[in-house]
DNA sequence: TGTACATCAGTGAACGCGCGTTCACTGATGTAC
DNA sequence: TGTACATCAGTGAACGCGCGTTCACTGATGTAC
């Protein structure tokens, strides 16, 4: 196992070469495997490099140290966050304005937990910004605007405001109140205390959710 | 440093002994104090024990592994937690049984938020369950009832039933909703992308997320 | 087309570190007689 | 009141581990002439 790996992007046939090619991509997604079945903390330096099939420094050609493979590999948990919540979203076949509307915000509500208890390693990563020893300076990594899930949501509600479902009073600060309660939720399902609650519990409990974010807005 | 510890609750006068008296309760203390400044991840057992005055292996006298050791430590910052919540609650006011209800439920969310922010390396460690090599068996720990979160939540939910504020129906699965609002709210703020919010748009975030609480199961 | 050489991407050995846990032990305590 | 002894709570040395990072290196690539 792992010597017949070859580099994704480059041009095909030769196989594998001193020169990797696009290892800066190959050790994120080595990262990505690791994260999914581990979370935050599998992503180990040492082990990526070895699941990417290269000597452990060479990860230092491509990332400046630890930290920053990690947040690479952070910044792609999210994007695949935002990937589903786009998809669910775009899937609404509602077509009266403001049910529509309502029902995408709920849309990507449910992705968000969707996604956490589906791929709990992906959603922890995503979300593993700073443990303890984090001085934690350059920007977050925002890859592709069209994927990260904070602005996916803000345009939800931008949605409901131009639909006038929502008014302007109740939107402001409407991300903070629609973000913390699914994540909250998420976190709690997947990490926290309700980690161990049956299925359908954890069904009604979404619901439970997504229904009081939707009144707790509309009033 | 690190000579003159004594036992909290045996005899006093004595001071150190070879037997401690009550060495459990101290690493506890001292776990309770790596995890204030540094989180989960600071409750080591040789830094704990360091902490106490002792040999590292006098912890396996106390605790059955490390595991055992951190749980014990994040039991009690879940305690300290409750005690904010059922202080904060007590203090409250109003006189007017529904609004005094209202003012009450409030008033235990912004304690969660409130504890997060002023003690994240509690807070952490109150809800560091798992982090993945978990197999995770024995029942959570719960000390005192009196300070149990999630029960303290429960009590104000039903003291809204009582008080004809809340219906039965919105009354189920409604400490999912109210829970996971507070507690995505913390996790954003403390750990999360809303980390570096600026301190008056986190009290805004903290109204808005309480206000969709109240509204969304008030409806 | 061919050669020299700078640049880049990878290698391999070594570093120091602190961890959780186990082992065989020793000092203190308290109970039975 | 005094002694023997089992029990308990600590000690100290050692284990194996895998980590992130640094160092000096070598093989491959591509550009200038």
């Amino acid at each position: 196992m792992g010597r017949e790996e070859r580099a994704s992007h480059p041009e095909p046939g030769t196989g594998r070469a001193y020169h990797h090619g696009n290892l800066h991509e190959a050790l994120v997604d080595a990262g990505l495997a690791l994260a999914r079945t581990g979370g935050p903390s599998a992503v180990v330096l040492r082990a990526v490099t070895r699941e990417a099939g290269v000597s452990h420094n060479a990860a230092y050609r491509h990332f400046a140290d630890h930290r920053a493979l990690l947040a690479a590999v952070g910044a792609r948990c999210r994007e695949h966050l935002g990937a589903l919540m786009a998809a669910r979203t775009a899937a609404v076949t509602d077509s009266d304005p403001a049910p529509r509307a309502w029902a995408r915000l709920e849309a990507i509500g449910r992705a968000y937990v969707d996604f956490a208890l589906t791929e709990p390693g992906w959603f922890r990563t995503a979300f593993s910004g700073a443990d303890e020893p984090a001085p934690a300076k350059a920007a977050p990594e925002h890859a592709d605007p069209g994927t990260d899930p904070y602005l996916l949501l803000a345009e939800r509600l931008d949605e409901l405001v131009d639909v006038g479902a929502l008014s302007a009073e109740r939107r402001e600060g409407a991300e903070y109140a629609a973000w913390s309660a699914v994540h909250g939720l998420a976190a709690l399902l997947v990490d926290g205390p309700l980690r161990d609650l049956p299925a359908t519990e954890a069904r009604s409990a979404i619901r439970s959710v997504l229904g009081m974010v939707s009144r707790g807005l509309a009033t």
